[in-house]
DNA sequence: GGACGCAACCTGTATATACAGCCCTGCGGA
DNA sequence: TCCGCAGGGCTGTATATACAGGTTGCGTCC
């Protein structure tokens, strides 16, 4: 039998994320230092090392030379590069994900809507979504579809599969286009995302081509103080 | 003098990231095997090691185990979210760019900015401008340069010549990261920026690397309404 | 001449060890 | 009581060493 192609410092750092995800640990927690991974885990320190700071280049933890280890707190996001499913990278965090369904149904578009997906029919499927990371507050994303592009659109069950995971296998992504901005949030807004009173929002819109077609049109909400994108270049 | 606080295995990047850039290895050639650095470089295997899986990590060259080392074709499909100067990309949609500096001087390091930037001195440069966009403000640049990088960051005439620009003729430029949030401007932003009521800013936190040393750290604020951050992609 | 097998070289992983530098706490002296 | 300093714990880096497993090419045997 294979003995165990996964390499040490890989169940490491599941061993540490496990942790993170159940939530023993949150945001701000200290983590294990090196010294008492080698010891819990029997594992030589340089191993050990080795998985902490993947975890760190990853995003999940934050170091302090002299001082400790400990899990990073939400805000910084992946790469702009992939303004990412949402589900993935709350996941790839180490967090609980859910996904809380405020509507899915099919309307008459709206004009603007109407011109930004270029429709030919006088309805749109519309989805309203909030993500939440660890039971808070990060995404709502509201996303109209063009039918002809997705038809089953409406039985999808948005608790668990994101409609970006679903738009992805019903349509083949050609194109798709973020543009990101500030805005002072509108009173629903507000109230979905939980947001203080001095709190501003991050919107993304996302607009998706396939076959050559518009597909959907996305406005993706984010909770300021929580929430913030962020991209690294080495050269 | 600091002697050379420049960790080992970032002087082996290097190395090969020069010969990456002089042109003298093109994508597909074949790199030095970690046992050829040992020997070169008089490093540890170790060592060698962690540099080439860096930067295999960071995409610049791949492995194949039992064959060797490759320079990857890196046709990074450009980032997404670009983000680039200001005063060039004004004048890229044709209108007239104009910095107005509000200060330039050495001031006593607040706390966080020694932190980020990892200072070792108890002071650091400073300069605040604003770019205008035909006259209209578009972007409140504070930004924070570490004294040891850019010794005559004080002298520079930030009227005709942008920070950036300044720092990547002064200092090669290793490592952007770009943290990316919304937030509620405080009145010294708002009014420089003559924000409306009910305004958010973008706000860009730009972190630059030179030499293997933080090197500078900017604090871009955008009018909400007048600035959005656009990227596209083709599949 | 062709196929098989082995040796040389490569990456991938793992360990033990060492030293430097940073951070924080607690103890002792003023 | 308060200040300063020493020490212990932590991260960061560097080395020597070892073994496993993939790839390639050369040489030998059939």
């Amino acid at each position: 039998m294979s003995a165990a192609p996964v390499p040490l410092y890989e169940k490491v750092k599941h061993h540490v994320l496990r942790r993170i995800r159940s939530g023993e640990w949150g945001p701000g927690a200290r983590v294990q230092s090196e010294h008492e991974l080698v010891r819990e885990l029997s594992v030589s320190r340089m191993t050990a090392n080795r998985a902490i700071r993947e975890l760190v280049q990853s995003g999940v933890l934050s170091r302090i030379a002299g001082s400790g280890t400990f899990v990073a707190d939400l805000r910084s996001a992946g790469h702009p590069l992939q303004i990412r499913n949402i589900a993935a990278e709350i996941r790839g965090r180490g967090h609980s994900h859910r996904a809380e369904v405020i509507a899915v149904d099919r309307i008459v578009a709206p004009a603007d809507i109407r011109a930004r997906l270029k429709l030919r029919t006088r309805h749109v499927f519309r989805s309203i979504v909030v993500h939440h990371e660890n039971d808070v507050p990060l995404q709502l994303e509201e996303r109209f579809v063009d039918p002809g592009v997705a038809p089953g659109y409406l039985d999808v069950d948005f608790g668990t599969v994101t409609a970006h995971e679903y738009l992805m296998e019903v349509a083949p992504l050609e194109r798709v286009e973020h543009v990101v901005r500030a805005v002072v949030p509108v009173a629903r807004v507000a109230r979905l995302l939980a947001l203080g009173a001095r709190e501003a929002v991050l919107l993304i819109e996302r607009t998706t081509w396939s076959r050559g077609r518009h597909a959907s049109f996305a406005l993706l909400h984010h909770a300021g103080g929580r929430f913030a994108l962020r991209g690294v270049f080495d050269l």
